[in-house]
DNA sequence: CGTCGTCTTGATTAACCTCAAGAGGTGTGG
DNA sequence: CCACACCTCTTGAGGTTAATCAAGACGACG
């Protein structure tokens, strides 16, 4: 399904602006992206492996899943992405893709143009250092993720997923950081974390089993925010939320 | 050991031309940045987790790796660095690290201040964007290595190991894929895969009883590049060398 | 010559996977 | 409105991979 665009760069400005500062003008040439708007179904393909596009896809409503392709069909979810991520920014620069980008929900998207992003980079070089730091965040959680994989157990793993999906829901400005909406299945986060849904459902278990969360349908709450960043040796640097004083942090009580 | 900056940015230069097109007045920007040069010893960090930094490393001679630290004082290491990589190019957008670096073996570097670098991007556009899509290639190589540690089984992430740092090796100049210099112990290994030193010792045994390397002491003879890439499901896409048509690709003979 | 780092080997253990089956909920077509 | 199919979650039993623990061999270096 596709239609005119609507504009509503709004979340993807606030994205940005959490990380970097950006004159009025600058602003308003972000705001004034177009894009083709396109509505999908959850376990929809939207980039396959190997493509070259020339869009970034922008999210307003529902959540997509970055992910690596075994020779198997067995697929490794490499990051999550939510309303107000641009979540292959980075192919404007390398639009060739490795990876692939499927709908893990119902979900509208904006497809912007790659020409346009590049327009921008070229004309506002605070945009270009913008577009470059969102990159950069995206490579720091993908180190954090090959950390959890590789050296944490399971029980951890899912604790720091959710850790991670908290903070970045708040920041986004959908819940708060303890309660939020994130209607994954255990696949789809087993598919994640390197691990079997069955492995998932009795490390979910264990965890509400210790009372610091309980997960009905798609509702997170978190109950012991300490215990469960404890368990899951949580630490928010690797969000990048550095680069800008806390004042323009939007809507965050630390 | 610190002294004044032989001029050494050619390998980097080549590097970025990999990906990207630069004018020769851009070449001569790159080539004209200044550094302050170090030697360091193997197990040196050089930059610490949580440290904010004013300047990124380039590589001159020797390798360095990226890591993440657990709270029980095991490291993940999350990238390996290799001659002509400046391997936190990320940190000038990002300069409060999550990670650290530290020398894999005796290795010298120039530390590059985030000004000189930030003044080129915001001086020379392209520049920006070949910054940027240096940082997007890193980020390619983490995703690629989320899938083999989550995904793969541990004789398979040795395997892959091996062809990437083959395929950059000789990318870099600095052999070829087939024939190059690592030397890794076991442990460094291990600690980038996700596994113990022990099991890598296994698994690099099966791979020379199955006649498809040879590693003795630090170097490395792929016999049978097929079987070693078959075994790893290795794809050079993550490379991301599809952004400069070929004949821009110096040296290589696919 | 002795020490230290690295590689190697063996035995045991633990974490997670695989396979299998049932329960609960939801959507769909007759 | 009910029957059925399908998806997700759950539980159990048994199997496999890789971790852990321990010790010896080898080589480099002081």
């Amino acid at each position: 399904m596709t239609s005119a665009a609507p504009p509503d760069m709004s979340r993807f400005l606030k994205r940005l602006l959490l990380r970097s500062v950006l004159s009025d003008i600058e602003q308003e040439a972000i705001l004034d992206l177009q894009g083709r708007f396109h509505r999908v179904h959850a376990h929809t393909d939207i980039v396959l492996p190997g493509q070259t596009i020339d869009f970034a896809c922008l999210i307003l409503e529902g959540w997509l899943g970055r992910f690596d392709q075994m020779r198997d069909g067995g697929r490794q979810t490499t990051a999550f992405h939510i309303p107000g991520d641009m979540c292959d920014l980075h192919s404007v620069v390398a639009p060739t893709t490795g990876w692939g980008i499927t709908a893990l929900s119902t979900a509208t998207i904006l497809r912007i143009p790659h020409a346009s992003l590049r327009a921008l980079a070229l004309a506002y070089p605070q945009i270009a250092m913008a577009f470059w730091r969102d990159t950069a965040t995206d490579a720091s959680l993908l180190a954090k993720w090959i950390a959890n994989v590789g050296r944490k157990d399971a029980r951890a793993r899912v604790a720091h997923l959710l850790c991670e999906m908290g903070w970045r829901m708040e920041l986004a400005g959908l819940g708060t950081r303890t309660s939020f909406q994130f209607d994954a299945t255990q696949e789809q986060i087993a598919d994640a974390m390197g691990l079997t849904p069955v492995h998932v459902n009795r490390m979910l278990q264990a965890l509400r089993a210790e009372g610091v969360l309980t997960m009905r349908s798609s509702a997170v709450d978190i109950h012991d925010w300490d215990q469960l960043a404890d368990i899951a040796e949580f630490e928010p640097t690797f969000l990048l939320l550095n680069e800008v004083p806390p004042t323009q942090w939007a809507g965050i009580t630390p």
